[in-house]
DNA sequence: CTGTTAGCGCTTTCAG
DNA sequence: CTGAAAGCGCTAACAG
């Protein structure tokens, strides 16, 4: 019927319409994922041709003309934080079953980041997810030739969609919880206030503190790492006594921890009371019984999955979508 | 001198050629990358007709007839592994400067693998980086339509080129340590034996341990986990008191540390020395001051990009690159 | 429902 | 060195 098209060369959607007997239009349509007006005969017909040669479409070229790839990028700064690790496990493995696959950009050490961005694939996809700091939601939108642009990082406008954690729900909860206690002074450790994330978590302490009439004896700065937390360690009674010690990030914690082991028997708090932020599962090691905030990892993805898989669903002007954070008592904080 | 072209459509290289007054082959010609012939005035015209522009190439088109698209898969089971974070953070970083984007997949919860992978655009990467135990060589060959696929999981074949850690190493050297410190009889805990990575690893163990003349208690099986290190610690002198513990992982060794904790003071060991395997950044954790193996990440990154960089550097029939693993003391050893 | 005809945007022969 | 022309493999528009 059909003389066997190439020697070498992979079966291309001519090949498949030769030996089908159809032309290529109406292989397109049979192999099409839409539903496509298609004679069942020759549908059938196509598919076994298909499946016969083995054919995979290129989906270089379908992509020329759809304009879609199946592909979303994911931006970080880098894969570094621990905090990063199940939540990215999680996204992924979600975002595969949707039938994208994802393109991991690092932009922590790029110095011309919008060019290296145009240059390579991770231009055309069809959506960007951006948990990296480096940029606002317009640039973003300027470095991708792409209609979704997904912020997470807390720098979204009215123009994109944003997912965010609602820190102050989990925050208010640990504050609450240390003033039941009868915490009175207490200590804030921080990460660097430049992002827009870490500024807004502080507010919501200092707030806590307020309502609850707390008095922060000093607020340390860190850099959320647990070296960080164990430098701040050593400044921890400078300015006084605290009941409390909270932390914009467990790792921090876990240095002070370390510095300040003494003070916990068993892991549980004799000078003062230690509050963690995250939620890492390196808190379920025995050695760091943290305290901490965290939000539920598939709440969060699912909403991020939500907006990928119907980016109709959001309109200009649309608020960011809240997921809260919850206090996880552990016996650091007694 | 012409008319601007396009309302809102994106600059392609017709508009280049156009504004520059040559054809699209001379525009393509200077824009390219390599060298190619060009008249001196004429590249410089479309440069700047290029940059006036904002002329960025469409990468999907060109793929189309360069058959390159400069993008990279990484194949991971998950990422869960602490032991990752390090080495990713650092192999994506070095890629990028490539010039390359990272395309990564999860096939650890994929239960069609294959029509995964050929549906998605990752099916025409260049290069197929194989961390993930799922398949060998071959199989990975067949899944990809790329001519490199470098395996990094230990089941390559001489068709691929593979790097690997040398664990026999810095096995070698612990379990010397050990000797020479009057270790006698020893307990070992290792992950499942299903990898053929772990299974070398136990190998090179007991060789060290019959070279030395240990005498190994028994093998408790664990699956590199904190949990399973912790179950395995309740079960350690069931077949007597061993006077040192080696394990597979460092996430075991502190599952063990942490259920026998009052057997160590400030982590030097009183009743077992405790050796892992990993060299995690988390042991630089007071807590964890496991001593390990590990090996240079910068090496084992450097000879994977080398790889990369220059596909002709291999060739069938060469063997493995090794990278030499190294013991790391640390107080958990004594 | 079907086949023909045009492209998607770029690179690459191949004569000039 | 240059330009015209021919694709890369696929899908979409449009008459039949």
């Amino acid at each position: 019927m059909s003389q066997d098209p190439a020697p070498d060369r992979k079966p291309t959607i001519s090949d498949v319409a030769a030996l089908a007997g159809v032309s290529r239009a109406v292989a397109s349509r049979a192999l099409s994922s839409e539903p496509r007006p298609v004679a069942a005969g020759k549908r059938q017909r196509v598919l076994e041709a298909a499946q016969q040669l083995g054919f995979t479409p290129n989906l270089l070229a379908r992509s020329l003309t759809t304009r879609s790839v199946n592909l979303v990028a994911i931006i970080v700064n880098h894969i570094h934080d621990l905090s990063d690790l199940d939540l990215f496990d999680l996204l992924l493995s979600e975002i595969q079953t949707l039938g994208k696959q994802v393109i991991l950009l690092r932009v922590g050490s790029v110095d011309r980041v919008e060019d290296f961005l145009r240059s390579g694939i991770a231009w055309h996809v069809d959506a960007v997810l951006v948990f990296s700091d480096f940029a606002d939601a317009a640039t973003v939108r300027r470095m991708f030739d792409t209609g979704m642009t997904l912020m997470l990082n807390g720098r979204g406008d009215a123009q994109s969609p944003a997912v965010l954690a609602d820190e102050a729900s989990g925050i208010a909860e640990a504050v609450a919880h240390a003033a039941a206690r009868g915490v009175r002074d207490v200590v804030l450790v921080t990460g660097r206030a430049t992002s827009s994330v870490e500024a807004v978590r502080i507010d919501c302490y200092r707030a806590a503190f307020a309502q609850h009439g707390l008095r922060l004896l000093q607020t340390l700065q860190g850099d959320y790492s647990y070296d960080s937390g164990h430098a701040a360690g050593s400044s921890l009674f400078d300015a006084g006594e605290p009941d409390a010690v909270f932390c914009t990030s467990d790792a921090m914690a876990m240095g002070i921890l370390d510095v300040h082991r003494a003070s916990f028997t068993d892991g549980r708090p004799t000078r003062f009371r230690l509050y963690g932020f995250d939620d890492l599962s390196l808190t379920h090691f025995d050695a760091y019984p943290v305290a901490s905030i965290g939000y539920a990892k598939r709440d969060y993805v699912r909403e991020i999955l939500k907006i990928l898989a119907d980016p109709g669903c959001f309109s200009p002007g649309m608020p960011p979508v809240r997921v809260p954070t919850r206090f996880v008592p552990r016996s650091s904080a007694g």
